[in-house]
Parts: structure tokens; sequence; C-alpha cells
DNA sequence: ATGGTAGAGCATCTA
């Protein structure tokens, strides 16, 4: 079967609930992860995603700040959530998809929202950057996050981290910038390797090519000074290496009318 | 070297 999933940093669900629509309107993926929903979950706009045949919704949201959100055509089999670094921000949730859905082989799917980590890359006097680091050290040791063998797993989100030379505008400009400094590229690189993760971006488009899925709203023109990050993965388990058909970023999207400063980023599968 | 924007919810935090 084919499969599609979208991860999208929405940067508030409900403000931005008529992009989504447009969004899944034309593409139409299976599976839609978001973060930065910026929403309680009981003020959630379920019928807005129901309407648009997204019957299946699980949730892990919070006042205010940051959120994430699975949203889908397919049923799941069961959720979770977990608690990285002892603190209850909603930043995971994941899924599992198996028989409901059509697949004889388990599917889980995790969605993550990894710390921003203020602004300046120094864990000592920045407990953002402190909290960043570790969140970082414990996925590398979380056990869900190691698919051995056959298992089908994929995970995505907004990592937060831009980890190669040309995931960022200027590598040598970066490398004192959150987001590319050497110590946050190593540890997402070491989640990766630890779980033996495939990055399907750097999996279709080579590392000499640019890619972006963030601009800043801090620019008088995004798209003219085209200072972006790669923040926004897709990863899968090593058995799912052979299915990937196709990788998409829809950077169309941050031209839109009030739009995220992130974009949807989409694979497609053959399971 | 600096300051630049956006969202939630209503002062200030997070990004």
């Amino acid at each position: 079967m084919r499969f599609s999933l979208t991860t999208w940093n929405i940067n508030s669900v409900r403000l931005r609930i008529d992009l989504v629509a447009k969004f899944l309107e034309e593409m139409q993926p299976d599976v839609l992860c978001l973060q930065e929903t910026k929403c309680p979950d009981d003020a959630f706009p379920l019928k807005r995603f129901k309407q648009l045949g997204y019957d299946h919704v699980v949730l892990n949201g919070q006042k205010g700040y940051h959120g994430v959100a699975i949203v889908s055509k397919l049923p799941f089999e069961s959720s979770d959530i977990r608690v990285f670094c002892n603190n209850l921000d909603s930043r995971h949730i994941s899924v599992s998809f198996g028989e409901k859905a059509g697949m004889a082989v388990p599917l889980i799917v995790h969605d993550f929202y990894v710390p921003a980590g203020g602004d300046v890359p120094d864990p000592d006097v920045n407990a953002k950057f402190a909290h960043k680091l570790s969140f970082l050290d414990e996925m590398k040791t979380c056990e869900p996050l190691h698919p051995r063998g056959d298992a089908r797993h994929i995970l995505v989100g907004d990592l937060n981290v831009a980890p190669h030379e040309n995931d960022v505008w200027s590598h040598k400009q970066m490398l004192k910038i959150v987001s590319h400094t050497p110590i946050e590229c190593e540890k997402l690189l070491a989640v990766q390797s630890e779980g033996n993760w495939i990055d399907v971006a750097r999996e279709r488009i080579p590392l000499s090519e640019k890619i972006y899925t963030w601009w800043s709203y801090r620019a008088a023109d995004w798209a003219a000074s085209n200072r972006g990050r790669r923040l926004d993965h897709i990863w899968v388990s090593s058995a799912l290496k052979d299915s990937i058909r196709d990788f998409t970023v829809t950077s169309d999207a941050r031209g839109w009318e009030r739009p995220s400063d992130h974009v949807p980023v989409t694979t497609v599968l053959e399971l």
C-alpha cells in the first residue's frame, strides 16, 4: 500500500486551521504530525479535521506553548506519550497502526518537538540550551527509539537542529548559532545512528544540496534573503529504507497568508 | 555589531 505522512510545525493550529485545510485538501497525506499546536486538548479544532476526512486524532497539548498532535485518515491501534527531562512540556506523542489500518505488519510513528534551546549556546549560562542537550541525550538512550530487525518505525518532527553543512544557508556563519552548533549536530546525529535511523531527506537529496524547512519571521523578505535551516525531519527505521518513494518540502507554504515559519515536509512510502 | 517578527493571552514567556 501507498502510505504518505507529513510533519509540520504549525505555530498555532487554531490560528492557521485554514492553511492546514488548504494543505490537506491538496496533498491528502494519510497522516499529519503537527508541532507547536499551542492549544489545550479541549480546544483542538477536531470538527475541521473530521470534515477533511481525518477522523482519527491523538493529542498532547498544553495551554500557550508547545503541543503535538497526530491526525490520520487511518485508524490507530494505540497511542503513547513519553516524558523527557522529567518535564511536563508537551513534546512527544506516538501511535501504532496495524490491522485496523489494513497493515499486517505494525507501523509505529513518533512525533517530536525538541526544545529550541534559547539564544546562548552555553549550557552553563542558558538553562534552555542545557534542556535541549539533555533532551537529545534522552532520545539517544530511549529504548522505544531503537527499532530492531524488521520493525517498521517512523520518527518525525521539529527536531530544532540542522545537522549538516547544507542544512543551513551558511555553515560558517551558523557555527555559534543555536540549531547548528557542533554539540547539537553531534547529539542529533548520535540519536540517529543509535537507532539506525535513515534520514529520508538525505536519502533522496545529496548532502551537497541545500535543503531548508524553516525561514525566520525576522527577515524583511524571507524568499529574497533565503536564510533557511532544515529543522524538520523524517526518519525511518532501516527496515523501511527501500520503501521510500518520495520526499517533498512544500516551500510554497512559507509564502501563504499569515504563514507558519516552518513548512510541511512529506514522505511517501510503499508498505 | 545590531536588531529584526510572531503567537498566546494579557505580563511576559517561548520561539
